[in-house]
DNA sequence: GCCGTTTTCGGCCCGACTGTTTTCAGTCG
């Protein structure tokens, strides 16, 4: 799949140049949203090219189909060497800092020839650029503390660390009187894997107050902007805060609209104004001749009712599944999207017996305090040595452990499980009598992710075909802000997890969540099914798995996708191979 | 450059904040 990446590299690249020449701003625009759509994709593009499948992608039109056809067969992009050409390429790391975008970036270049963040950072500090025209003191200031912030590296956090410095912040906010209603919106109520800027809208009739609050809290390293309905600060572990306060009035349109996704919003108000109607983050209003009334804003379900359209859930107002969601100027069908509530137990989760901090008991204990019917204890095998795997004679007596608990336990249920090593030509740690002992087979792999795609994937496919196996865990590798996904033939390993009936682990611990929303919507389009597990390493990690949920609802399950929602007798039914 | 059940040409989402200006361009989401 680094095809697809390299591509839209080149193409939001291209956008970027094309901006600085003063391009039209719609060709500007389709470069991004094509660079978007196959950033996207769950396909590598190399298959769409061979089955004459590029005009699928949606912005992908003649004239970026032989670009990519182009990139496929000679490595290169005639239209994109010219532009480097014309216009260095180093001026697109300008455009990164922030309070720099292409008319700046362009502006140094033509006056100064500053091609590099490192000549703008002294021409800044030298009073070069004072008296260019609309450049004085505030903006060489504001440049040269982006140029601090690029450097100290702003990148994407998970989900879980979006989650927990949102909380802190949500709580110290809503304990104010002024404070009605508070939420957080953008991509951290989609629930996106990984966050980059958090936003939190609230409902206050009194803004000046709560911005005085926000921007003054201990967490607080900078403001970037403070205003009456907007501002923004950096707090000290370098993430950017956003802050909305509207009024009450609005709060479902606020809502709706700072949810996003960009595109998203892009869609309603193209079926808006097929209907006659403007959406804003004030409302929805119908256009009259020259009167514009506004018709709902209370509620994010008023809105959409005002459009005519059923709710939307925010994990899905996405580019991944848009062509199943809209259809012209409705939309087509909403999925009743699983929810937490419909899991009734978990079948990965690690103990003392490997690198789990806690015992079996109390695992145990922590499940049902969540109410499940039964947890699969899950330790490594003895390959991972690092994780203290469990040797064949230690196994016996974790069984005897668990039958003893067992027998003490009333309407739960413990199950024998294991993660086994997938070896580096795809044989597991333990024999197949051992592996028959186990209620619970999870396979996975954990080295060797340097392997050719052919080698990975023959690896997974023949995990899945060992009929002890039931499951294959965290199945794509990656490790968020770490590691990429190994690179495996995800459709051809999606057809043989269908055929050998092998459930697709969602991993729900914050570095992994692996499969993504994307490979879960592919995946689940073909007819795979899914279990949803926190691969806990401690009692408290089980609170993870809203996050697996969260992505499995991003990528369209239901709860019939999803094996954990069954009961325990259910359950044992649908693993038979 | 893309796209089409009102179109193969003429559209393409909308507003806040900042810093520079005296009404607006650039940037951002």
């Amino acid at each position: 799949m680094t095809k697809n990446k390299d591509i839209a590299d080149i193409f939001n690249r291209m956008g970027a140049l094309l901006e600085m020449q003063d391009e039209n701003v719609f060709k500007v625009r389709a470069y991004y949203k094509a660079a978007e759509n196959i950033e996207d994709l769950a396909e590598d593009i190399e298959t769409l090219k061979k089955e004459d499948r590029l005009s699928e992608i949606p912005g992908i039109g003649q004239a970026l189909k032989e670009k990519i056809i182009e990139y496929l067969d000679t490595g290169k992009v005639t239209a994109y060497e010219r532009l480097i050409k014309e216009i260095p390429e180093t001026l697109l790391d300008i455009m990164n800092i922030p309070s720099v975008g292409p008319k700046k970036a362009k502006l140094f270049y033509d006056q100064l020839g500053i091609k590099n963040v490192e000549s703008l950072r002294k021409a800044a500090e030298s009073g070069k650029l004072l008296g260019l025209p609309g450049i004085k003191e505030k903006t060489i200031e504001n440049i040269l503390n982006g140029i601090k912030v690029v450097a100290q590296g702003q990148e994407r956090m998970n989900l879980g660390k979006a989650t927990r410095i949102a909380e802190e912040i949500v709580g110290v906010l809503q304990k104010l009187s002024e404070v009605k209603e508070i939420s957080v919106a953008g991509s951290l109520r989609r629930m996106r894997e990984t966050i980059r800027d958090i936003d939190i809208l609230i409902d206050s009739s009194n803004p000046k107050k709560v911005m005085e609050t926000f921007v003054r809290l201990p967490q607080v390293k900078s403001v970037n902007a403070e205003g009456d309905t907007k501002s923004s600060i950096l707090t000290k572990e370098n993430v950017q805060i956003d802050l909305r306060v509207v009024d009450p009035q609005c709060w479902g349109a606020a809502l709706l609209y700072f949810t996003g996704s960009k595109n998203f919003n892009v869609k309603l108000r193209q079926i808006a104004i097929k209907k006659n109607m403007k959406v804003n983050e004030y409302g929805i209003f119908s256009l009259k001749g020259d009167k514009e009334k506004c018709i709902a804003s209370k509620t994010e379900k008023d809105c959409f009712e005002a459009l005519g359209l059923p709710y939307v859930p925010p994990e899905i107002r996405e580019d991944i599944g848009e062509n199943e969601l809209f259809l012209g100027n409705e939309i087509l069908k909403v999925p009743k999207l699983i929810e937490l509530d419909d899991i009734k137990g978990e079948l990965h989760v690690h103990s003392t017996w490997s690198d789990g901090r806690h015992t079996i008991a109390q695992m145990v204990a922590a499940a049902q305090a969540r109410g499940y019917e039964y947890l699969a204890i899950s330790d490594h095998s003895p390959r991972l040595i690092v994780a203290g795997g469990v040797s064949v004679e230690n196994l016996k007596k974790k069984k005897k452990e668990i039958d003893e608990l067992n027998k003490k336990l009333k309407n739960f249920c413990v199950l024998f499980g294991t993660e086994v090593e997938i070896d580096s030509e795809g044989n597991l740690d333990y024999n197949d009598t051992t592996l028959s002992q186990f209620d619970i087979v999870i396979a996975a792999i954990h080295s060797g992710f340097e392997q050719s795609q052919e080698q990975l994937t023959r690896r997974l496919i023949k995990a899945c075909q060992n009929k002890y196996v039931h499951i294959i865990a965290h199945p794509t590798g990656v490790h968020l802000g770490k590691r990429e996904p190994y690179n495996i033939d995800f459709k051809e390993f999606c057809k043989v997890a269908i055929d050998t009936n092998t459930f697709l682990e969602v991993n729900s611990f914050p570095v992994r969540l692996d499969l993504n929303s994307t490979n879960v919507y592919f995946a689940r389009s073909m007819g795979v099914k899914f279990v949803i597990n926190s691969d806990s390493h401690a009692r408290e990690h089980l609170e993870y798995l809203k996050f697996g949920v969260a992505i499995a609802r991003r990528g369209w399950l239901e709860k019939k996708d999803v094996l954990n929602t069954l009961t325990l007798k259910e359950l044992r039914k649908a693993i038979g191979k």
